[in-house]
DNA sequence: ATGATTAAAAACCAGACGGTATAAAATGAG
DNA sequence: CTCATTTTATACCGTCTGGTTTTTAATCAT
């Protein structure tokens, strides 16, 4: 995962990744069965690390404001003082999606529906709450929100400065309030 | 072009690339003198088909709600309608970036830059003239701007539709008015 | 029609890829 | 200690990659 999410994934060679782990070929075949499991495993750790936490926030019942806000601190935080690889594995792999195999395609588009199901049903319960008062409908918010989220990731994994993203990225999301 | 354009950059071969072209593969490397040299050369005619004339458009003398809606109208035009895939070669060269060599990785470079400076220039200008009242810094929205027609057109190569694509763009950009 | 020039087709090259078979080394039970 | 099992390292396989060489075909001025 930690190969994969620095150098990213179309970069990362299957030898590479064992030489890195210091673990045998055979091994890592008996353990994945190829590649293509091998990425699926790597990115079901990832969402459960990373992107399940996410979408837990919308799930609290807290004012939509206050989940806004602490989804904006969660995407905003400093990757480097956690030990973590700038970017977002998850949106390398949605970009390369072509380039995987049926396992892990499949689970790229899975956790791709879930977390726009996840942003959707959030927006209608702040809807149905009279917290959500813009005309926006609930899909475009969604898609939206994981635009922003997938930019900004983009972003910091081409070096632009964590300052310029926190404005960016607080001046996207300004238009949901 | 059309085959790095349709089909992704990390995707095409030179060999699939002589073949769909057919031309024979020593030609290739007589013109373009290496894969890198290929790409180049296509991310050069690409840039001054689709998206020179983008940046033309901030240069016209014309308010900056003019200007706004021009943009947004270039961006949001229908691709397939016009013969062209779906997405944009230059945010696919971008995005896979680190698999380029020197010569396309620094066209690369040199086109992204040439742009957000080009956003910025404009932002001022419409500062200047009064038209842009929000205290957003013109670095910010440049980068802002950059990042949502990227957002945009990688959307689009999802496939996700047109009309969403419409009320995702003109909210983001709202926010600039 | 012929001879010089150019382009194309095909085969070829070394290296890297994903994936596997085989042989050596480490491990654990009796 | 010994034998059976498992893990490792190494070498290997076929295929594809970017890139070249060689041979064949086409062009064209004379």
């Amino acid at each position: 995962m930690q190969a994969y999410w620095q150098d990213g994934v179309a970069e990362m060679s299957v030898n590479a990744i064992c030489q890195r782990a210091k673990v045998s070929k055979p091994s890592l075949y008996k353990e994945f069965g190829n590649e293509d499991g091998l990425k699926q495993a790597v990115l079901r750790d990832y969402h459960a690390m990373t992107l399940a936490p996410l979408l837990d926030l919308l799930e609290h019942d807290q004012p939509f404001d206050t989940a806004l806000e602490a989804l904006t601190v969660y995407i905003l935080r400093d990757h480097a003082a956690h030990g973590m690889p700038n970017g977002c594995l998850f949106v390398d792999m949605c970009q390369c999606r072509d380039q995987l195999g049926a396992l892990a395609g499949g689970q790229v588009d899975a956790f791709r529906q879930l977390s726009r199901e996840s942003y959707e049903r959030w927006i209608d319960r702040a809807k149905a709450a009279g917290q959500f008062s813009s005309p926006i409908p609930a899909k475009t918010a969604a898609l939206y929100i994981d635009a922003q989220i997938a930019a900004i990731m983009n972003m910091q994994r081409q070096g632009v400065p964590s300052s310029e993203l926190n404005k960016v990225f607080r001046l996207a999301l300004s238009v949901l309030r």
